[in-house]
DNA sequence: CGCAATTTTGACGTAGTTCAACACGTGTGG
DNA sequence: CCACACGTGTTGAACTACGTCAAAATTGCG
């Protein structure tokens, strides 16, 4: 786990995309702390340092008690929880631009394990050092409440599909449209995505079985919902699955 | 829907409970402006308001702007959104001492209908007058703040048992332990509520049909792990029912 | 290439749905 | 007062979607 300064510029090494800071969800935190930086001489990199994390690495686990808020800049990472026979339990995923940890911040510890996928990056905002600067700086606090609603209206409309379901279709059809709608905010190609999450890792979150899962997605392609070339998955006919989620 | 002035103390009129203040999700919001009201010429009743709705009451519809947020007084209002169809689907249920409205910050339209499951009483606090004070008073978006992430854990610890359902019963299980947990914050009779919510809504919300809701909660008896008598239900077996849901 | 991990396909069992009947209030009107 | 409708809850029997188990096919990596 690798800790380096971040910074407004991103590089883009080889094929290793990151986000850059305006369209990051940590941006209505960093944002007034760079604006009054000059009179109050907070540095760009006080708040905001960056962690590299390479596959099947923990940022943070269950439990351990809350210092700091993510936002991923890179890759993907995964939210498990252990159930009493250390089951892995998948809660969730987040991709470039959405925040990791934000949660925590009442309860005061994680809900959850937090693991790359794969080679990933987050932004990492130390809790105390927020909460001081927040004091000093008050757009700070309005800018965390509007954060934290934010992403809060997020997992509200990912718990809707799941309290919606009826079928395993249902489910699908919303898990797709979900990640579709989620990683075209920041790699704009409407439509397709580089699926970097394994059929199990998906099935386990969905919790329905790898072989519906599938099945179904078999049969998506037959009918000519989606199809997926390798990693490569792209949306066919949006609407089907829009009427088959039915949200 | 009557309007009256909301008071710190509540008076019970009949079989009417209402929750006190003390025990209000609202009270972080409240506080402090009670606190600084002397100085700043607040009134208690400034910020909140009482309002009364009779069964089958639409406190707020969904999709209209967000003007306030409610808090619970006395009985009890379910969350429902309608699909294409019209028909209707419970997201959830909100009980005295409990928020609803407040996931609406940031969409600034609310995400579901409210609906009084039977006589019932909210605090509508308007969110224009709460962010007018907040410029106000200091503490209070540190409260709020507070008050976000407080519930914003309580429907995550509800979106776990959705996510983590293997069979209805384990649903059904997390539904009632979670149900007795909630009830019993403000009266205090351990293991035991009075069912206010019909099986037709519980089964809507659990996305069960009514029939199976039904057979399971025979079974719960036979085992002896709840007992019901009339709306009173009773938990018998704790622990059984822990072990089913298994969270 | 060759092996292991992942994904897909098939056959069968089971939990939950569907449909239908019935039982129990509760309210309404004759 | 009874007759009837209507909402709500319970029970039974047949059907279906998903899970389970087993094996084949595909992918990815050293």
């Amino acid at each position: 786990m690798k800790e380096t300064l971040a910074s407004s510029e991103r590089t883009c090494d080889k094929n290793h995309k990151y986000i850059v800071c305006s369209q990051c969800a940590m941006q209505p935190i960093c944002k007034p702390v760079q604006r009054e930086q000059t009179s109050l001489n907070i540095s760009d990199n006080y708040l905001s340092k960056r962690i590299d994390s390479s596959t099947n690495e923990v940022l943070f686990a269950q439990n351990q008690p809350l210092t700091a808020i993510y936002a991923v800049c890179s890759g993907a990472y995964k939210l498990t929880q252990c159930n009493r026979l250390n089951e892995e339990k998948i809660v969730g995923f987040r991709f470039p631009g959405e925040l990791i940890g934000e949660d925590a911040i009442h309860p005061k510890a994680y809900a959850y394990n937090a693991i790359a996928l794969n080679e990933s990056s987050v932004c990492k905002v130390n809790i105390k050092e927020l909460k001081a600067c927040s004091q000093v700086v008050p757009d700070l606090q309005l800018s965390l409440i509007d954060l934290l609603t934010k992403q809060s209206a997020m997992s509200q409309s990912q718990f809707q599909s799941f309290i919606a379901k009826k079928t395993a279709e249902s489910l699908i059809a919303a898990f797709i449209l979900n990640i579709i709608q989620r990683k075209s905010v920041y790699d704009h190609q409407g439509g397709e995505v580089k699926l970097t999450i394994s059929r199990d890792n998906i099935a386990n979150f969905l919790g329905l079985r790898r072989e519906t899962l599938s099945r179904i997605i078999s049969k998506f392609q037959k009918e000519r919902y989606i199809k997926q070339s390798g990693k490569q998955l792209s949306i066919l006919n949006k609407n089907a699955l829009i009427a088959l989620a039915n949200l």
